[in-house]
DNA sequence: AAGTGGTCTAGACCACTCT
DNA sequence: GAGTGGTCTAGACCACTTG
């Protein structure tokens, strides 16, 4: 493979208007997505994947980069370049600072119910399904202290979660996303959180042990996967007063 | 300037701990700090730049790339890298959408008052300076179609926004960070939102039209300038049942 | 046409991790 | 010690903006 890059002599299926760089990033993109390299392996050394590819190791460096900006994959010094798990610190748990008795530790998980349900309207757009499509429902608590701080409702699309189903509540663990990779090989990998107010009904004004009509907190989260399918629903209700949320601006 | 690195023979003062081009990248960012390059402006091309550093090209590429990364500059092929000015985007009317109609242009500002204040605890603990310090309080409301939206309180700390203690409310432009710009040479590079649930008391509920103990959503912002320190504190409060954020994870 | 940043090459050595 | 990513060099040519 020569540097030279004259106009013509283009280097076979050269160039479409992209950098080079910029189509290997999405070829390693594509294989990672594919499977080839699952979440928390590691992949080829760079040096192995410029030879392989016939670049320079710095031009695979610039791809390797934007993947990491990206949020595909992470490097570390020494060990080598992985493809990142499910997101962490993505706890809705963020968004309320219940006091400061045990605010750096997640409140307890405890699912309620798990049951098969149709999607409806508002889940299957969420979720990019047809509105008579079958879903599994979860219904959780998150706890501290004997008290209930955040009600869940969770809708996960059939049949890639259908290996939950047959789960009683209490076999689900604290965090939700591992047993995603586990149970069913879904990676959740970029979750939207739209924050809005609501008073509250009813029935999760009981749940949450608070008068119905109580100022509340809804964040209703869509969270997708490596290739950006929408693999879960999700709608939070927490105590208003609870809320406390930091916005940085540059 | 060779681009040997043997364990002995240090060039000058080398290396502290950091990498080359960190060094450069502190550099560059104190002369920005420093005044040398005003927001606005172009700072000489990467090639002088590096020729005047003694260092490669591809060191003052990264050097920077990271104040790029950082806010601090930008970037324009073929034109050149300039110091960013004020940050933008950053209105607080980010956090509402009141329906549909004109939800794209941002509300009108309408600065009601002007005056020199003590301090206070809180404030000067959010500026920085002593509580009896003396500070510029404006009072603001954010206005669509003849309703007031977004009420706002903001101290800014004297003397440096002395400039703007003379001026008749009436003379205030819509948008406040170019008029600190302007008049009292004070770019802000960086905000500090944060969000939490209030109710809202009598004075401030008549400002909005809204009864009093209203739900609202409260935003106390602090402000930075390029070299980091508080520049203005402001409080901001609207209606909850208006109240709408996307939070991204990754 | 001149000047800017953007891409790319082909090396070298350094810092770190693991065995 | 072998293997990884991190830093750095010294060029070259390309793409874009401006006078």
């Amino acid at each position: 493979m020569t540097s030279a890059r004259s106009s013509d002599a283009p280097r076979d299926t050269e160039p479409i208007g992209q950098a080079r760089w910029a189509r290997v990033a999405q070829s390693l993109r594509q294989r990672v997505v594919d499977g080839e390299w699952k979440a928390g392996e590691a992949i080829p050394a760079e040096s192995a994947l410029a030879h392989a590819y016939g670049v320079a190791l710095g031009t695979m460096r610039t791809a390797i980069q934007a993947l990491v900006e990206g949020g595909l994959l992470e490097r570390e010094q020494g060990r080598g370049t992985f493809v990142r798990g499910a997101i962490a610190g993505a706890s809705l748990a963020r968004f309320f600072r219940w006091g400061a008795v045990g605010a750096d530790e997640l409140p307890e998980s405890r699912v309620r119910k798990v049951r098969r349900v149709v999607a409806g309207e508002q889940v299957a757009r969420a979720l990019g399904i047809a509105p008579a499509a079958s879903v599994l429902r979860l219904a959780r608590h998150r706890v501290r202290a004997g008290r209930v701080l955040l009600h869940e409702s969770i809708w996960l699309p059939l049949p890639l979660f259908a290996p939950l189903e047959a789960l009683t509540p209490s076999k689900f663990g604290p965090l939700l996303y591992p047993m995603y990779a586990q149970r069913c090989g879904v990676t959740v990998h970029r979750a939207l959180d739209d924050l809005s107010f609501a008073t509250l009904d009813a029935r999760v004004a009981a749940a949450l042990g608070l008068p119905t009509g109580h100022p509340a907190i809804r964040v209703a989260r869509r969270a997708f996967d490596l290739a950006g399918r929408p693999v879960e629903y999700r709608i939070t209700f927490g105590d208003a007063n609870e809320f406390r949320y930091q916005a940085e601006v540059r």
